[in-house]
DNA sequence: ATGAAAGCGCTAACAA
DNA sequence: TTGTTAGCGCTTTCAT
């Protein structure tokens, strides 16, 4: 790999001509121009990043932190945060963290080591935030995604949970339904605790009392939707509609449903945050709350490199992205 | 952010023995290890990996590049090559080329620039290849993955396409089936091609003349599925089974059955290749050619990382990963 | 066992 | 307009 060295040489002048030609710095008369231009393709040079951030103390990598990448949900976040980045001129990679914490914990130490000049952090949930705040006091700039860290005051893009339940739970009832079971995320995260106040917000609101024996805690994982359902729909008194707080566990869902020989909407309605690709082949139609995947992630990358710029005032922003309700089959409204 | 010239002040000693101490390069007596180690804490002070790699010439940093990082296809292969890279103290991160190939240049030059150790790369198609070769010449190690880039000669990891799709026509004939209609890729991608290869030689080893009518080019996206299988149910002489080349374009596929009111085994049967997570949501379950993706990744990690090393004779090494056939009910036994 | 110092490839302040 | 040079934070050779 040649060095600036060596394109000056070739070019027949000093290295911070080089230099300025390629960043555009100085002026350079165009004979001189022209000769750099000629030996950088000749020799296929292409600037050393490393030493340039070196000196200058800024990378422009920017780096998204995310706890499970098989999660449909997160590409088009990816995407979003990416055009964004580029547009602005930084460059954005993606790190997956495996919901583990301990992944985490070793992920950011070393994005901290290549010193990137930001982090969009979907966060594992422990405890230990340690790492977090040590990095943030170091002065790097993190958004948090989707979920904040509890106990953290940084900028953060989060979706409007409680709305977006809250609507769809309203939905049914609009429907006819009454009983409605409730499949919620981990408690423990900020986002499994909105959707169950949204869910709650709506019943009250149509003088319905939440029913402790309705309300399920599941983790976001397929076989949570499963097993949570199967017990559900054991019971004497089953509800009349699943309100499902995400995808992935809307699959284990339809899979009990199946076993059980439920047909949905005519034994039992189903409603459902993400749209995962499902509404195609599934059968019937399933209504959804809809997030603007992509929107969230180019708000975030647009939020990480304002701060990064020094763009924002000091206090933490936190952006709230309205989502969408689609209505469809599975919600049918019940023949009275 | 404390250099390693802080640390050496606080702890009292020079800065090739905080060096020393932080690698193990060296011995450093017990006393100075101690008052090292303390300052390093004190300071909260991470070793500025870029002036590290500027002088040793490695990174230690792997990207793995993606066309289409939406499709659920990859997240596995992330993964494997990621607790590979991990074990062997390499840090991966992936980037996302969207099918674009002008993207995959940027992407491709800027890793270039930040001197990453090695690519994992399955290329966006497309005839200029002129950055892939540049790169080689440069002495940068890329593994190709999933697909191979056309004209070049480098390392790979690919899936065995051909035998996959003999394996699973041959089933279908044997279940009875011989008017076998497929939805192949787009022939210019290998995979695309050898899939092809694969259903022309199940069909001859059977006798049977491959019939051109039954062959459909799609493009492993959802709506060529939907078009094209529109399209062949249409006719008057239907096949009696479809044979679908990735799963994105399944989803299509299932969509148009639904619309045109045919079920799936008794009206026409249905093989594929990848699983989606669809097998518990749809009805029926779908046979399916399943790639072992986290293996597919995880190799392609391990060559990568030996090719850095020097651990591998210089021509390529191309290595072809066995799918598995897994018969489930959309294959059922024609009833003669 | 410890330290001094050169040098990795670049930018930017300064000189010419 | 162009060139010289110090220095970014680290590793590593060579003295001590």
């Amino acid at each position: 790999m040649p060095s600036i060295v060596e394109v000056a040489k070739r070019a027949g002048v000093s290295i911070a001509t080089v230099s300025n030609v390629i960043r555009g710095t100085k002026r350079v008369s165009p004979a001189l121009q022209e000769r750099v231009q000629l030996a950088i393709r000749d020799l296929d040079y292409y600037p050393n990043e490393l030493a340039r951030s070196l000196k200058v103390k800024q990378t422009r990598m920017l780096v998204m932190v995310l706890p499970d990448i098989t999660n449909p949900f997160f590409p088009e976040i990816i995407r979003g945060a990416e055009d964004c980045a580029f547009q602005r001129g930084y460059f954005l990679m993606t790190a997956n963290t495996d919901e583990q914490i301990g992944r985490e914990r070793r992920i950011v130490s070393a994005l901290r080591s290549y010193r990137v000049d930001g982090i969009l952090l979907a966060s594992a949930p422990g405890k230990d935030i340690s790492h977090i705040e040590s990095v943030l006091r170091a002065g790097l700039s993190i958004v948090c995604l989707d979920r904040t860290v509890s106990g953290i005051e940084t900028d953060a893009v989060l979706l409007d949970n409680v709305r977006g339940a809250q609507e769809c739970v309203r939905h049914l009832i609009q429907a006819g339904y009454r009983r409605i079971a409730i499949i919620t995320g981990p408690l423990k995260l900020l986002t499994g605790r909105e959707r169950l106040r949204g869910y709650g917000d709506a019943l009250r609101e149509a003088d319905i009392e939440p029913d402790p024996a309705l309300i399920f805690e599941g983790d976001f994982r397929e076989d949570s939707g499963y097993r949570l359902s199967k017990e559900m729909l054991r019971r004497r008194r089953k509800p009349s509609a699943i309100f499902v707080c995400n995808g992935v566990m809307t699959l284990g869902v339809l899979k009990a449903l199946e076993e059980t020989g439920m047909l949905c909407p005519n034994d039992i309605a189903l409603a459902t945050f993400d749209d995962l690709m499902l509404d195609h082949s599934f059968h019937p139609h399933l209504t959804t709350v809809v997030q603007p995947s992509y929107e969230i992630g180019a708000r975030a990358a647009t939020i990480l490199i304002d701060r990064i710029e020094g763009k924002l005032p000091k206090e933490p922003l936190v952006v709230r992205i309205a989502p969408t309700l689609i209505v469809r089959e599975s919600t049918r409204p019940r023949r009275p």
